[in-house]
Formats: structure tokens, sequence, C-alpha cells
DNA sequence: CTTGTTTTTTGGAGTATCCCCAATTTTAAA
DNA sequence: TTTAAAATTGGGGATACTCCAAAAAACAAG
């Protein structure tokens, strides 16, 4: 595994594959584009990018779902919110302001770190936005693999 | 003080004021250029940024120096480093792995939330990577005030 | 004090990631 | 089948990075 695994998709990107799992099914460009508040024509490029990128199949004037990678791959993202607002609400912040930080800065956490913290804090259930679910790469890492 | 205070700078232009602050003093393009393994011109043209926000001085062809805007700022974006990378050892990464987590998401996380982690933390004289001061702001904020 | 080396800056250009608007195309409902 | 809604395409703009080549300034040595 890479050392930057997890920093392939950008801040934004996470937030629509995250918002597409979650919405689950088959996701209409106007659905996205009003969750976000930005131009239909904006979500319309950043689909195609996603697809090329094989997370997403896109049927034109149809709406997207989630590939196999995709949805393991929007998995990981949904759990990597959890557990870092899971750890801001546990140091200190309130749930709302932990989910908001967490969602500004998540794309720049590894999944290396990610384990480590979900490890550390003995494998959560419960974050402050929803449950929280454990692969296996998770419930391995964190005691001597320092890799 | 606005809500998201703290995210005036890019990742990168967070990085190149704590290494001028880190530094010291009169501080030559050379030095940021070779620090940060790229092209000289780019450390002008970000320079010349970070001076039109008033963060540092730069007397051309001798080097930058920092406001005292500058320098308060940055004691700000060390601090926040530090308690960040803090945070993450006391969530189970390793001090290495934890400043490298750190560095990359730091510049998306506001000045309230790391008071209220550092609050949270009892606000530590050291971290991983280097000591921790406290500002007045700081150390007030964390108790009942959740602005 | 002038030559030559080093440092810095300028100008030009490219990539990536966002975003919007206007016009066209497609879908779907009346 | 006409028409309104939804989606896409094409064009353009902003920010934040980056590098290279050429010009400019600084500086050291002779």
């Amino acid at each position: 595994m890479e050392p930057e695994c997890g920093l392939a998709l950008s801040a934004r990107k996470v937030e629509y594959l995250k918002f597409i799992f979650e919405t689950g099914g088959t996701v209409r460009t106007s659905e996205i584009a009003s969750a976000f508040n930005v131009d239909p024509s904006t979500i319309t490029k950043t689909l195609a990018e996603l697809a090329a990128a094989e997370y997403i199949r896109h049927v034109p004037y149809h709406g997207v779902c989630l590939t196999k990678t995709g949805e393991q791959h929007a998995e990981f993202l949904v759990k990597r919110h959890r557990i870092l607002s899971l750890m801001l609400v546990r140091n200190g912040l309130l749930p709302r302001d932990a989910c908001n930080e967490a969602s500004r800065f998540e794309s720049q956490v590894t999944k290396k770190a990610v384990d480590r913290i979900c490890h550390f804090m003995g494998h959560p259930r419960q974050s402050a936005c929803g449950e929280i679910t454990h692969d296996e790469d998770c419930l391995e890492r964190g005691r001597g693999t320092q890799s």
C-alpha cells in the first residue's frame, strides 16, 4: 500500500462521492447540484472525472451510481469522516463543529492514520454523525504494524 | 472573530510562513526554495502574495522578514501545527507520522477548534515537534464560550 | 572599478481544481 | 407531439500551484 493512500480525491470529490454513497442507488445530477448549491454543469464535469477514475458509472441524462471500487472507497471516506469527527469530539469539540472541521480537512488524512486512530479509540461503532463500520485492514492495523 | 478564522492562508503559504518564522530574522529566497525543493521563481511569486497580505516585508534581492501581524500569525500557525500533532500522537500516531499528517491538513483547521482542543488537552507545553506557547484567547476559550 | 559568478526577479506558460453562464440536447410528461 | 424540465456542452474565469528561460541586481575578486 502506498504511504499516501487515501489522498487520491480532492475535498470536493470526496464530498460528492460520500453524498452519492449515502443517497444510494442512482443519483441525479440535479440532486447533487442542489445539495451543494452549485451549478448542474459543474456537477456534470466532476462526475465525468469520477467516472473516468472508475468510482462511478455515469449514464448521461439519467444519473450515476457507484462502481464496486467506488462503493468500497466511499465506505472508507465515510468512515474517515466519522472517525475524525469522533476524535475531535473526544478532544473537546462540539459534535456540529467537529463534523464541519472534519469535512474541511479529511481529504488530507491517509488511510493509515485513520486506521491507527480507529484502533486507538477501540474501533468505536458510533460517531458524532453516524455509525462506523470496520474493515479487515483496520482491525489488523495499529498493534505492531508500523507500515 | 469570524467563524472561519485561521483559514486565510493556503497550505503552502502556511509552510512558508512557518519556515520564515522558525528561521528568524531576514530570510532569503534561496533558503526557502531549497528547503522546499521548488524553483526560486516560485518562491518570489509567493512572497509577493504574502507581502501584499502584509504578513511579510520583502526587500527585493535581499530577503523577507515578518511584519508584526505576520509574526503573530506565524505563532498561531506553529501552535496549530503542534497542537494537532500532539492530538494525533495522543490518539495513536507515531510522532513522525503525526507531524506529517498535521502538515497536510492543518491549514483547514480553524483557530476556534485549535483553542478548544488545546483547552481540552490542558494547555500542554510540549508537543511531538516542539514547545507550545499559549495566548490569551486560547486560555479563555473552551469553558463556556461556544462562540 | 570592472569583470564574472551567483542570486533573484520577470515574463511566459502549463496543470489542477474549482466555479458560472448561455446555448444545445435529451428526457419525460401533458 | 408539443413543451417544460433536466442535463450536457462549450466557453470562460479564478485560485493556487509549478517550471523554464531570460533579464536584472548584487557581490566578490582581481
